[in-house]
DNA sequence: GCATTTCGATACAAATATGTATTGAGTTGG
DNA sequence: CCAACTCAATACATATTTGTATCGAAATGC
């Protein structure tokens, strides 16, 4: 259909991309310091010409990287909480369960954000960036929780923002575990504990039998 | 005293410390990789000659960190949950506050327990030294909460394992949170709000006003 | 279709980090 | 008090890594 001839060359949007995709491998492997130009660009059969040509310099491209993760999280919960939340009738427990399985868990995820987190921490440059992206992934879920305590008030709304903030940190934590020690501990188990805490009405939900209903995850 | 001249040369163990003590600064501060031999030594106003000759490499130098590091929580953990235990009629609220006020909470100690998490993460040799040492840590936690459980039964024991795990993910995530955005989050919010959920015997202590006894952290 | 521009690969130069060797001061044992 | 030894500082050689400059291929516009 093109009366052109076919692209032979990739364009540079591209290219960005895929040394992006490289750079998520490397960082998440060996950290920011550890990750050099040769093994970002080796991971997807790039030469060191085309990362400097893409990125002045290692900070930018991790720059670049943080924010494409973070967008792509953040459509992925705003899908998940609209897609749960449009079907009626939804439980508080199955909600939340639906939008803790659609947070990324992997390996690779986990390490990133552990890099960006401590990258964040001691650059302050880049703390006040990833606290305002943070803070949107952080808004989504209380949105999300305020839309289910609508129907199921066991939760008071002005601990929602302290709610997100454990939830997150219950998350990252436990996915911690399950990297170090696979198997030992099942990969959700800590948050639906915790969500099981935070929803019980009465005292008997927190002693009740939590093996009558194994979680598939 | 000494008959002998007095010393005027450091003995080789106390060098081993004064670079531990630069490593942990600098690992800190500019992560494992980011780290460098002169990095570490002026900060102790040491030369490299003695780093290279106190550790055979920086992985060894890294491990015998961690290992000073763990003993020293581990005995402050250990102490703190002694004195508390000895002093009777304790609330299990009471006690726990104490416990995590007990845990380390300051910059360098978060940045270097997350270095060690993603160096074990990425080196599975040290992947279970780490998780036994961390085991170790855990024990101490499950030993003192058994021991406030059973005069205060309103935790299952056998969830015990699971509520550790909790309490130090939520005491990372949250010393995470408060050094990102100082001021933004109290600093035992977090852990305050996870151990009222906890302990809360009735649906009422969730949703009591928190405000009323504003924690002194 | 040709000139111009863009992009990515290769080659080069500079900076930085690590480990080894050497040296001199300080300590120990006879 | 002297000889042997230990330790830390300095100097050196090697290896990585980064950034720049150059070159050729490919796309675009006239």
């Amino acid at each position: 259909m093109s009366r052109r001839p076919a692209r032979t060359r990739p364009t540079r949007a591209q290219t960005r991309e895929r040394i992006l995709d490289g750079a998520l491998e490397a960082f998440a492997e060996r950290g920011f310091h550890g990750a050099t130009q040769e093994d970002i660009c080796e991971r997807v059969g790039l030469s060191r010409g085309a990362y400097n040509s893409s990125f002045r310099s290692k900070d930018e491209l991790f720059f670049a990287l943080y924010d494409r993760v973070i967008e792509r999280l953040q459509s992925r919960l705003e899908e998940a909480t609209a897609c749960a939340l449009s079907m009626p009738g939804s439980t508080a427990d199955n909600f939340l369960k639906a939008f803790i399985a659609s947070y990324p868990f992997d390996r690779d995820w986990y390490l990133l954000q552990a890099e960006f987190g401590l990258y964040a921490l001691r650059h302050p440059a880049m703390a006040s960036h990833y606290a305002e992206r943070q803070g949107r992934i952080l808004a989504i879920i209380e949105g999300a929780l305020a839309d289910i305590l609508r129907e199921d008030a066991r939760i008071a709304a002005r601990d929602l923002p302290c709610i997100a903030r454990l939830i997150l940190a219950v998350h990252e934590g436990s996915m911690f575990q399950g990297l170090l020690e696979p198997g030992k501990v099942a990969s959700g188990e800590l948050l639906d504990f915790l969500v099981d805490l935070m929803l019980a009405d009465a005292g008997d939900v927190i002693r009740r039998d939590r093996d009558g209903s194994p979680s598939q995850t």
